[in-house]
DNA sequence: TAGATTGTTAATCGATTAACAATC
DNA sequence: TAGATTGTTAATCGATTAACAATC
Protein backbone atom coordinates (compact mmCIF):
# COMPACT_ATOMS: atom_id res chain seq x y z
CA UNK A 1 0.00 0.00 0.00
CA UNK A 2 0.90 4.32 -0.60
CA UNK A 3 4.86 4.07 -1.17
CA UNK A 4 6.16 5.77 -4.21
CA UNK A 5 2.81 4.96 -6.88
CA UNK A 6 3.07 3.99 -10.11
CA UNK A 7 6.80 1.48 -11.18
CA UNK A 8 4.01 -1.29 -11.98
CA UNK A 9 4.62 -2.29 -15.06
CA UNK A 10 7.73 -0.61 -15.96
CA UNK A 11 10.49 -2.97 -17.69
CA UNK A 12 12.78 -4.12 -14.33
CA UNK A 13 15.16 -6.46 -15.69
CA UNK A 14 15.60 -10.31 -14.26
CA UNK A 15 19.26 -9.36 -13.18
CA UNK A 16 17.87 -6.29 -10.98
CA UNK A 17 15.10 -8.30 -9.39
CA UNK A 18 17.60 -10.92 -8.79
CA UNK A 19 19.41 -8.74 -6.70
CA UNK A 20 16.45 -7.57 -4.73
CA UNK A 21 16.57 -10.25 -1.87
CA UNK A 22 20.10 -9.76 -1.05
CA UNK A 23 20.04 -5.78 -1.13
CA UNK A 24 16.70 -6.48 0.96
CA UNK A 25 18.47 -8.54 3.66
CA UNK A 26 21.62 -6.68 4.33
CA UNK A 27 19.41 -3.63 4.62
CA UNK A 28 17.28 -5.54 7.17
CA UNK A 29 20.49 -6.10 8.92
CA UNK A 30 21.92 -2.89 8.79
CA UNK A 31 18.59 -1.54 9.96
CA UNK A 32 18.79 -4.08 13.23
CA UNK A 33 22.36 -2.37 13.52
CA UNK A 34 20.76 0.85 14.02
CA UNK A 35 22.17 2.39 10.81
CA UNK A 36 19.58 4.83 9.12
CA UNK A 37 21.04 5.62 6.18
CA UNK A 38 23.67 3.94 3.79
CA UNK A 39 25.75 4.59 0.71
CA UNK A 40 25.10 2.96 -2.27
CA UNK A 41 28.94 2.25 -2.08
CA UNK A 42 28.22 0.55 1.26
CA UNK A 43 25.39 -1.56 0.32
CA UNK A 44 27.90 -2.88 -2.70
CA UNK A 45 30.06 -3.88 -0.33
CA UNK A 46 28.24 -5.89 1.64
CA UNK A 47 26.34 -7.44 -1.23
CA UNK A 48 29.13 -7.75 -3.64
CA UNK A 49 27.94 -5.78 -6.13
CA UNK A 50 29.16 -2.42 -8.07
CA UNK A 51 28.25 1.02 -6.60
CA UNK A 52 26.75 2.01 -9.97
CA UNK A 53 24.88 -1.39 -10.27
CA UNK A 54 23.13 -0.96 -7.12
CA UNK A 55 22.28 2.82 -8.07
CA UNK A 56 20.97 2.09 -11.40
CA UNK A 57 18.45 -0.98 -9.57
CA UNK A 58 17.16 1.22 -7.06
CA UNK A 59 16.61 4.24 -9.67
CA UNK A 60 15.02 1.69 -12.28
CA UNK A 61 12.15 1.12 -9.27
CA UNK A 62 11.73 4.58 -8.23
CA UNK A 63 13.89 4.28 -5.33
CA UNK A 64 15.44 7.46 -4.27
CA UNK A 65 18.61 8.60 -2.40
CA UNK A 66 19.72 11.97 -1.04
CA UNK A 67 22.75 13.29 -3.02
CA UNK A 68 25.82 13.79 -0.50
CA UNK A 69 23.88 11.52 2.10
CA UNK A 70 23.12 8.11 0.89
CA UNK A 71 19.72 6.35 1.03
CA UNK A 72 17.27 6.18 3.91
CA UNK A 73 17.47 2.37 5.32
CA UNK A 74 13.83 2.48 6.29
CA UNK A 75 12.15 3.60 3.56
CA UNK A 76 14.37 1.69 1.06
CA UNK A 77 13.27 -1.74 3.31
CA UNK A 78 10.10 -0.40 2.79
CA UNK A 79 10.01 -0.04 -0.63
CA UNK A 80 11.90 -3.45 -1.83
CA UNK A 81 9.42 -4.92 0.21
CA UNK A 82 6.43 -3.86 -1.58
CA UNK A 83 8.08 -3.89 -5.00
CA UNK A 84 9.12 -7.53 -4.37
CA UNK A 85 5.31 -8.32 -3.11
CA UNK A 86 6.18 -8.97 0.33
CA UNK A 87 3.25 -7.37 2.03
CA UNK A 88 0.71 -9.85 1.40
CA UNK A 89 0.98 -13.89 2.03
CA UNK A 90 1.09 -16.27 -1.05
CA UNK A 91 -0.11 -19.93 -0.31
CA UNK A 92 2.26 -22.71 -1.20
CA UNK A 93 1.42 -26.20 -2.23
CA UNK A 94 3.40 -28.76 -2.66
CA UNK A 95 3.21 -31.73 -5.33
CA UNK A 96 5.16 -34.59 -4.03
CA UNK A 97 5.16 -36.39 -0.15
CA UNK A 98 8.29 -37.78 -0.61
CA UNK A 99 11.57 -37.00 1.42
CA UNK A 100 12.14 -33.77 0.26
CA UNK A 101 7.97 -32.73 -0.26
CA UNK A 102 8.10 -33.72 3.52
CA UNK A 103 11.06 -31.74 4.70
CA UNK A 104 10.18 -28.68 2.70
CA UNK A 105 6.66 -29.07 4.21
CA UNK A 106 8.06 -29.09 7.68
CA UNK A 107 10.75 -25.94 7.07
CA UNK A 108 9.69 -23.51 9.22
CA UNK A 109 11.33 -20.66 6.90
CA UNK A 110 8.53 -20.62 4.42
CA UNK A 111 5.65 -19.46 7.02
CA UNK A 112 7.94 -17.17 7.88
CA UNK A 113 8.95 -16.12 4.85
CA UNK A 114 5.12 -15.23 3.91
CA UNK A 115 5.11 -18.75 2.37
CA UNK A 116 2.52 -20.37 4.27
CA UNK A 117 2.07 -24.26 3.15
CA UNK A 118 -1.37 -25.25 2.73
CA UNK A 119 -1.59 -28.08 0.76
CA UNK A 120 0.24 -31.35 -0.13
CA UNK A 121 -0.96 -34.06 -2.76
CA UNK A 122 0.66 -36.88 -4.15
CA UNK A 123 -0.16 -39.77 -6.37
CA UNK A 124 0.31 -42.40 -3.77
CA UNK A 125 -2.93 -43.65 -2.70
CA UNK A 126 -1.06 -44.89 0.29
CA UNK A 127 -0.30 -41.25 1.31
CA UNK A 128 -3.13 -40.02 0.76
CA UNK A 129 -4.62 -39.11 4.06
CA UNK A 130 -1.49 -38.96 6.13
CA UNK A 131 -0.56 -35.78 7.65
CA UNK A 132 2.33 -34.17 7.59
CA UNK A 133 3.19 -30.70 9.07
CA UNK A 134 -0.36 -30.23 10.41
CA UNK A 135 -1.68 -30.96 6.56
CA UNK A 136 -3.54 -33.55 5.61
CA UNK A 137 -2.21 -34.98 2.26
CA UNK A 138 -4.30 -34.87 -0.67
CA UNK A 139 -4.75 -37.25 -4.23
CA UNK A 140 -3.05 -35.65 -7.13
CA UNK A 141 -6.48 -35.72 -8.96
CA UNK A 142 -7.86 -33.42 -6.29
CA UNK A 143 -5.03 -30.45 -7.56
CA UNK A 144 -7.19 -28.68 -9.52
CA UNK A 145 -9.62 -27.97 -6.87
CA UNK A 146 -7.62 -27.34 -3.66
CA UNK A 147 -5.58 -24.93 -5.54
CA UNK A 148 -9.08 -22.96 -6.36
CA UNK A 149 -10.43 -23.76 -2.81
CA UNK A 150 -7.25 -22.90 -0.82
CA UNK A 151 -6.47 -19.72 -3.35
CA UNK A 152 -2.86 -21.70 -3.59
CA UNK A 153 -0.44 -18.94 -5.21
CA UNK A 154 2.42 -20.66 -5.84
CA UNK A 155 3.13 -24.63 -6.80
CA UNK A 156 6.59 -26.52 -5.69
CA UNK A 157 7.44 -29.78 -7.70
CA UNK A 158 9.21 -32.16 -5.14
CA UNK A 159 8.36 -35.17 -7.33
CA UNK A 160 10.78 -37.48 -8.93
CA UNK A 161 12.09 -35.33 -12.10
CA UNK A 162 10.26 -37.74 -14.42
CA UNK A 163 7.15 -36.07 -13.17
CA UNK A 164 7.90 -32.59 -13.45
CA UNK A 165 6.64 -31.76 -17.08
CA UNK A 166 3.29 -33.59 -16.34
CA UNK A 167 2.51 -31.81 -12.90
CA UNK A 168 3.83 -28.37 -14.29
CA UNK A 169 1.32 -28.78 -16.73
CA UNK A 170 -1.45 -29.27 -14.33
CA UNK A 171 -0.28 -26.76 -12.30
CA UNK A 172 -0.10 -24.22 -14.98
CA UNK A 173 -3.93 -25.77 -16.19
CA UNK A 174 -5.45 -25.10 -13.27
CA UNK A 175 -4.17 -21.21 -13.13
CA UNK A 176 -0.95 -21.25 -11.27
CA UNK A 177 2.23 -18.86 -12.67
CA UNK A 178 4.58 -19.39 -10.08
CA UNK A 179 6.09 -22.65 -9.83
CA UNK A 180 9.54 -23.58 -7.90
CA UNK A 181 11.26 -26.66 -9.39
CA UNK A 182 13.31 -29.03 -7.30
CA UNK A 183 13.76 -31.78 -10.10
CA UNK A 184 16.52 -31.20 -12.75
CA UNK A 185 14.42 -31.36 -15.25
CA UNK A 186 14.02 -27.93 -17.61
CA UNK A 187 10.65 -26.95 -17.82
CA UNK A 188 8.31 -26.22 -20.60
CA UNK A 189 5.79 -23.49 -19.66
CA UNK A 190 3.80 -20.42 -21.50
CA UNK A 191 5.69 -17.73 -21.28
CA UNK A 192 3.20 -16.06 -18.22
CA UNK A 193 4.21 -18.20 -15.56
CA UNK A 194 7.71 -17.89 -13.87
CA UNK A 195 9.81 -21.07 -12.82
CA UNK A 196 12.60 -20.95 -10.60
CA UNK A 197 14.80 -24.38 -10.66
CA UNK A 198 16.78 -24.96 -7.36
CA UNK A 199 18.87 -28.21 -8.13
CA UNK A 200 21.46 -29.69 -5.81
CA UNK A 201 22.67 -31.66 -8.16
CA UNK A 202 23.42 -29.19 -10.85
CA UNK A 203 25.34 -26.86 -8.44
CA UNK A 204 27.37 -28.96 -7.49
CA UNK A 205 27.90 -29.93 -10.68
CA UNK A 206 29.01 -26.53 -10.97
CA UNK A 207 31.55 -26.34 -8.58
CA UNK A 208 32.92 -29.62 -9.43
CA UNK A 209 33.64 -28.10 -13.00
CA UNK A 210 35.72 -25.56 -11.26
CA UNK A 211 37.23 -27.78 -8.45
CA UNK A 212 38.02 -29.81 -11.15
CA UNK A 213 40.22 -27.25 -13.25
CA UNK A 214 42.02 -25.94 -9.79
CA UNK A 215 43.07 -29.05 -9.13
CA UNK A 216 44.36 -29.77 -12.46
CA UNK A 217 46.63 -26.67 -12.13
CA UNK A 218 47.58 -27.40 -8.81
CA UNK A 219 49.19 -30.78 -10.03
CA UNK A 220 50.70 -29.09 -12.87
CA UNK A 221 48.76 -29.81 -16.05
CA UNK A 222 48.36 -26.07 -16.85
CA UNK A 223 46.89 -22.90 -17.79
CA UNK A 224 46.07 -21.08 -15.41
CA UNK A 225 42.22 -20.01 -15.29
CA UNK A 226 40.61 -17.13 -15.28
CA UNK A 227 38.39 -17.27 -12.08
CA UNK A 228 35.34 -14.09 -11.01
CA UNK A 229 33.97 -13.32 -8.09
CA UNK A 230 31.79 -14.97 -5.18
CA UNK A 231 28.03 -15.72 -5.83
CA UNK A 232 26.66 -16.52 -8.77
CA UNK B 1 40.91 -39.71 -17.74
CA UNK B 2 41.97 -39.62 -22.02
CA UNK B 3 38.96 -37.75 -23.36
CA UNK B 4 39.61 -34.84 -26.49
CA UNK B 5 42.63 -33.97 -24.77
CA UNK B 6 43.45 -30.64 -23.99
CA UNK B 7 40.59 -27.95 -23.12
CA UNK B 8 41.81 -27.30 -19.89
CA UNK B 9 42.22 -23.49 -19.41
CA UNK B 10 40.80 -22.58 -22.55
CA UNK B 11 37.97 -19.74 -21.35
CA UNK B 12 34.41 -21.06 -21.10
CA UNK B 13 31.74 -18.89 -20.35
CA UNK B 14 30.10 -19.24 -16.88
CA UNK B 15 26.53 -19.17 -18.42
CA UNK B 16 27.99 -22.55 -20.49
CA UNK B 17 29.13 -24.09 -17.61
CA UNK B 18 25.97 -23.30 -16.10
CA UNK B 19 23.91 -24.93 -18.84
CA UNK B 20 26.07 -28.31 -18.95
CA UNK B 21 23.72 -30.09 -16.20
CA UNK B 22 21.19 -29.87 -17.97
CA UNK B 23 22.41 -31.09 -21.45
CA UNK B 24 24.03 -33.99 -19.34
CA UNK B 25 20.58 -34.71 -17.74
CA UNK B 26 19.25 -34.65 -20.94
CA UNK B 27 21.42 -36.66 -22.82
CA UNK B 28 21.73 -38.91 -19.95
CA UNK B 29 17.73 -39.59 -20.50
CA UNK B 30 18.17 -39.93 -24.34
CA UNK B 31 20.78 -42.53 -23.91
CA UNK B 32 18.40 -44.51 -21.74
CA UNK B 33 15.88 -43.94 -24.51
CA UNK B 34 18.50 -45.63 -26.65
CA UNK B 35 18.92 -42.74 -28.75
CA UNK B 36 22.47 -42.62 -30.15
CA UNK B 37 22.24 -39.64 -31.88
CA UNK B 38 20.33 -36.14 -31.27
CA UNK B 39 20.77 -32.78 -33.62
CA UNK B 40 21.37 -29.03 -31.42
CA UNK B 41 17.68 -28.59 -32.34
CA UNK B 42 16.19 -31.35 -30.30
CA UNK B 43 19.16 -31.01 -27.43
CA UNK B 44 17.86 -27.49 -27.78
CA UNK B 45 14.35 -28.17 -27.16
CA UNK B 46 14.63 -30.30 -24.40
CA UNK B 47 16.61 -28.25 -22.19
CA UNK B 48 15.12 -24.66 -23.39
CA UNK B 49 17.87 -22.86 -25.01
CA UNK B 50 18.63 -21.76 -28.35
CA UNK B 51 20.10 -24.44 -30.95
CA UNK B 52 22.87 -21.80 -32.00
CA UNK B 53 23.47 -21.77 -28.16
CA UNK B 54 23.83 -25.18 -27.44
CA UNK B 55 26.47 -25.68 -30.57
CA UNK B 56 28.37 -22.83 -29.12
CA UNK B 57 28.66 -24.09 -25.92
CA UNK B 58 29.56 -27.81 -27.16
CA UNK B 59 31.80 -26.49 -30.02
CA UNK B 60 33.78 -24.05 -26.75
CA UNK B 61 34.44 -27.13 -24.80
CA UNK B 62 35.90 -28.83 -28.09
CA UNK B 63 32.90 -31.73 -28.13
CA UNK B 64 31.92 -32.00 -32.12
CA UNK B 65 28.93 -33.55 -33.78
CA UNK B 66 28.85 -34.72 -37.20
CA UNK B 67 27.36 -32.51 -40.02
CA UNK B 68 24.21 -34.16 -41.05
CA UNK B 69 23.68 -36.09 -38.65
CA UNK B 70 24.19 -34.30 -35.40
CA UNK B 71 26.12 -35.46 -32.26
CA UNK B 72 26.99 -38.72 -30.67
CA UNK B 73 25.17 -39.33 -27.07
CA UNK B 74 27.32 -41.26 -25.75
CA UNK B 75 30.42 -39.31 -26.65
CA UNK B 76 28.80 -36.17 -25.96
CA UNK B 77 27.75 -37.24 -22.35
CA UNK B 78 31.49 -39.05 -21.35
CA UNK B 79 32.86 -35.58 -23.15
CA UNK B 80 30.82 -33.69 -20.53
CA UNK B 81 31.20 -35.85 -17.42
CA UNK B 82 35.15 -35.06 -18.02
CA UNK B 83 34.53 -31.67 -18.15
CA UNK B 84 32.35 -31.30 -15.28
CA UNK B 85 34.90 -33.41 -13.33
CA UNK B 86 32.17 -36.41 -12.67
CA UNK B 87 34.88 -39.03 -13.02
CA UNK B 88 35.86 -38.75 -9.62
CA UNK B 89 34.39 -38.51 -6.11
CA UNK B 90 34.41 -34.81 -4.15
CA UNK B 91 34.20 -35.33 -0.54
CA UNK B 92 31.94 -33.20 1.32
CA UNK B 93 31.82 -31.18 4.65
CA UNK B 94 28.44 -29.95 6.26
CA UNK B 95 28.94 -26.75 8.25
CA UNK B 96 26.17 -26.83 10.81
CA UNK B 97 24.23 -29.78 12.12
CA UNK B 98 20.81 -28.13 12.36
CA UNK B 99 17.75 -29.16 10.68
CA UNK B 100 18.99 -28.00 7.13
CA UNK B 101 22.29 -29.88 7.92
CA UNK B 102 20.59 -32.80 8.60
CA UNK B 103 18.39 -33.17 6.16
CA UNK B 104 21.44 -32.54 3.61
CA UNK B 105 23.64 -35.09 5.11
CA UNK B 106 20.51 -37.72 5.06
CA UNK B 107 19.79 -36.54 1.81
CA UNK B 108 21.34 -39.79 -0.44
CA UNK B 109 21.59 -37.74 -3.82
CA UNK B 110 24.49 -36.19 -2.41
CA UNK B 111 26.41 -39.62 -2.58
CA UNK B 112 24.99 -41.37 -5.42
CA UNK B 113 26.38 -38.36 -7.68
CA UNK B 114 29.60 -38.30 -6.65
CA UNK B 115 29.66 -35.90 -3.69
CA UNK B 116 29.65 -38.38 -0.48
CA UNK B 117 29.51 -36.35 2.64
CA UNK B 118 32.72 -37.19 5.03
CA UNK B 119 32.20 -34.59 7.53
CA UNK B 120 29.67 -33.02 9.70
CA UNK B 121 30.81 -30.05 11.90
CA UNK B 122 28.71 -27.80 14.49
CA UNK B 123 29.78 -25.47 17.23
CA UNK B 124 27.18 -26.66 19.62
CA UNK B 125 29.33 -28.85 22.36
CA UNK B 126 26.27 -31.08 23.16
CA UNK B 127 25.73 -32.06 18.99
CA UNK B 128 29.27 -32.43 19.17
CA UNK B 129 29.69 -36.71 19.46
CA UNK B 130 26.34 -37.39 17.87
CA UNK B 131 26.17 -39.44 15.10
CA UNK B 132 24.52 -38.15 12.01
CA UNK B 133 24.07 -40.44 9.10
CA UNK B 134 26.26 -42.53 10.19
CA UNK B 135 28.93 -39.45 10.87
CA UNK B 136 29.99 -38.53 14.03
CA UNK B 137 29.83 -34.78 14.50
CA UNK B 138 32.75 -33.04 14.81
CA UNK B 139 33.55 -29.41 17.09
CA UNK B 140 34.16 -26.93 14.47
CA UNK B 141 37.25 -25.88 16.05
CA UNK B 142 38.36 -29.48 14.49
CA UNK B 143 37.30 -27.71 11.01
CA UNK B 144 41.11 -27.64 9.72
CA UNK B 145 42.22 -31.08 10.36
CA UNK B 146 39.59 -32.95 9.23
CA UNK B 147 39.52 -31.20 6.14
CA UNK B 148 43.09 -32.25 5.76
CA UNK B 149 42.52 -35.66 6.95
CA UNK B 150 39.55 -36.65 5.42
CA UNK B 151 40.49 -34.75 1.68
CA UNK B 152 37.32 -32.51 1.99
CA UNK B 153 36.77 -30.40 -1.61
CA UNK B 154 33.70 -28.52 -0.84
CA UNK B 155 32.07 -27.09 2.03
CA UNK B 156 28.62 -26.88 2.88
CA UNK B 157 27.45 -23.78 4.91
CA UNK B 158 23.81 -24.79 7.04
CA UNK B 159 24.66 -22.89 9.70
CA UNK B 160 22.77 -18.90 10.76
CA UNK B 161 23.13 -16.60 8.00
CA UNK B 162 25.34 -14.50 10.72
CA UNK B 163 27.75 -17.45 10.49
CA UNK B 164 28.31 -17.48 6.99
CA UNK B 165 30.82 -15.30 6.38
CA UNK B 166 33.04 -16.79 9.57
CA UNK B 167 32.45 -20.12 8.52
CA UNK B 168 33.37 -19.28 4.76
CA UNK B 169 36.51 -17.95 5.56
CA UNK B 170 37.53 -20.89 8.20
CA UNK B 171 36.98 -23.31 5.04
CA UNK B 172 39.08 -20.55 2.74
CA UNK B 173 41.95 -20.67 5.17
CA UNK B 174 42.15 -24.38 5.18
CA UNK B 175 42.45 -24.44 1.46
CA UNK B 176 38.72 -25.41 0.06
CA UNK B 177 37.68 -23.74 -3.15
CA UNK B 178 34.46 -24.94 -3.58
CA UNK B 179 31.34 -23.67 -0.93
CA UNK B 180 27.91 -24.41 -1.44
CA UNK B 181 25.82 -21.77 0.14
CA UNK B 182 22.31 -22.07 2.04
CA UNK B 183 22.18 -19.19 3.74
CA UNK B 184 21.17 -15.85 2.09
CA UNK B 185 24.37 -14.32 2.95
CA UNK B 186 26.42 -12.84 0.36
CA UNK B 187 29.84 -14.17 1.05
CA UNK B 188 33.24 -12.26 0.45
CA UNK B 189 35.66 -14.62 -1.05
CA UNK B 190 39.32 -14.76 -2.99
CA UNK B 191 38.61 -14.80 -6.75
CA UNK B 192 39.75 -18.25 -6.65
CA UNK B 193 36.93 -19.69 -4.44
CA UNK B 194 33.89 -20.63 -6.11
CA UNK B 195 30.74 -20.00 -4.09
CA UNK B 196 27.09 -21.27 -4.96
CA UNK B 197 24.46 -19.97 -3.13
CA UNK B 198 21.02 -21.72 -2.94
CA UNK B 199 18.84 -19.70 -1.43
CA UNK B 200 14.72 -20.30 -0.68
CA UNK B 201 13.71 -17.26 0.54
CA UNK B 202 15.28 -15.58 -2.47
CA UNK B 203 13.96 -18.06 -5.22
CA UNK B 204 10.62 -17.15 -3.45
CA UNK B 205 10.61 -13.77 -3.73
CA UNK B 206 11.43 -13.31 -7.26
CA UNK B 207 8.62 -15.81 -7.87
CA UNK B 208 6.79 -13.21 -5.45
CA UNK B 209 7.94 -10.39 -7.66
CA UNK B 210 6.34 -11.84 -11.00
CA UNK B 211 3.06 -13.07 -9.18
CA UNK B 212 2.37 -9.66 -7.79
CA UNK B 213 3.14 -8.26 -11.19
CA UNK B 214 0.55 -10.79 -12.67
CA UNK B 215 -2.15 -10.24 -9.77
CA UNK B 216 -2.19 -6.69 -10.35
CA UNK B 217 -2.07 -6.39 -13.84
CA UNK B 218 -5.28 -9.28 -13.63
CA UNK B 219 -6.88 -6.94 -11.24
CA UNK B 220 -6.70 -4.22 -13.66
CA UNK B 221 -3.90 -1.96 -12.19
CA UNK B 222 -2.39 -1.86 -15.54
CA UNK B 223 0.02 -2.47 -17.78
CA UNK B 224 0.78 -5.75 -19.11
CA UNK B 225 4.59 -7.01 -18.58
CA UNK B 226 7.24 -8.60 -20.40
CA UNK B 227 7.93 -12.07 -19.73
CA UNK B 228 10.52 -14.64 -20.16
CA UNK B 229 10.45 -18.37 -20.49
CA UNK B 230 10.70 -21.12 -18.61
CA UNK B 231 13.69 -21.86 -16.06
CA UNK B 232 16.58 -19.07 -14.59
C1' DT C 1 23.02 -35.57 -55.78
C1' DA C 2 19.63 -33.82 -52.21
C1' DG C 3 18.79 -33.18 -47.50
C1' DA C 4 20.28 -32.39 -42.97
C1' DT C 5 22.95 -30.38 -39.69
C1' DT C 6 27.22 -28.55 -37.87
C1' DG C 7 30.54 -24.79 -36.85
C1' DT C 8 31.32 -20.03 -36.97
C1' DT C 9 30.81 -15.26 -38.53
C1' DA C 10 28.76 -11.09 -37.78
C1' DA C 11 24.97 -8.62 -36.01
C1' DT C 12 22.26 -7.78 -32.12
C1' DC C 13 20.92 -7.41 -27.71
C1' DG C 14 21.18 -6.46 -22.91
C1' DA C 15 23.63 -5.78 -18.81
C1' DT C 16 27.63 -3.65 -16.43
C1' DT C 17 30.31 0.08 -15.08
C1' DA C 18 33.46 4.26 -15.37
C1' DA C 19 32.89 8.81 -15.12
C1' DC C 20 30.94 13.08 -14.02
C1' DA C 21 27.51 16.79 -13.68
C1' DA C 22 23.94 17.74 -10.39
C1' DT C 23 22.98 18.71 -5.85
C1' DC C 24 22.44 17.68 -0.94
C1' DT D 1 31.96 26.76 0.67
C1' DA D 2 33.92 21.92 0.70
C1' DG D 3 32.91 17.21 0.79
C1' DA D 4 30.03 13.47 -0.21
C1' DT D 5 27.11 10.96 -2.88
C1' DT D 6 23.35 10.39 -6.13
C1' DG D 7 21.40 9.77 -10.83
C1' DT D 8 22.42 9.12 -15.48
C1' DT D 9 25.12 9.28 -19.75
C1' DA D 10 27.94 6.94 -22.70
C1' DA D 11 31.29 3.47 -23.32
C1' DT D 12 32.30 -1.20 -22.72
C1' DC D 13 31.79 -5.76 -22.20
C1' DG D 14 29.94 -10.26 -22.83
C1' DA D 15 26.44 -13.29 -24.16
C1' DT D 16 22.85 -14.60 -27.54
C1' DT D 17 21.33 -15.73 -31.94
C1' DA D 18 20.22 -15.30 -37.05
C1' DA D 19 22.20 -16.74 -40.93
C1' DC D 20 24.89 -19.38 -43.97
C1' DA D 21 28.95 -21.68 -45.92
C1' DA D 22 30.99 -26.09 -45.10
C1' DT D 23 30.35 -30.81 -45.27
C1' DC D 24 28.52 -35.27 -43.79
Amino acid sequence: MSGTGSTEGLAVSAATVGRLPSYLQSLVDLDSAGMATVSSDRLAELTNVNPATVRRDLSSLGISGTRGLGYDVKYVVHEISVVLGLSQDWSVMIVGAGNLGRALANYQGLTSRGFPVRAVVDVDPQLVGTEIAGIVVDGLDQLTEIIAEREISVGVIATPASEAQHVAERLVAAGLTSILNFTATSLSVPTNVQVRRVDLATELQILSFYQQRTSAARSGTGVPLETSDGDT
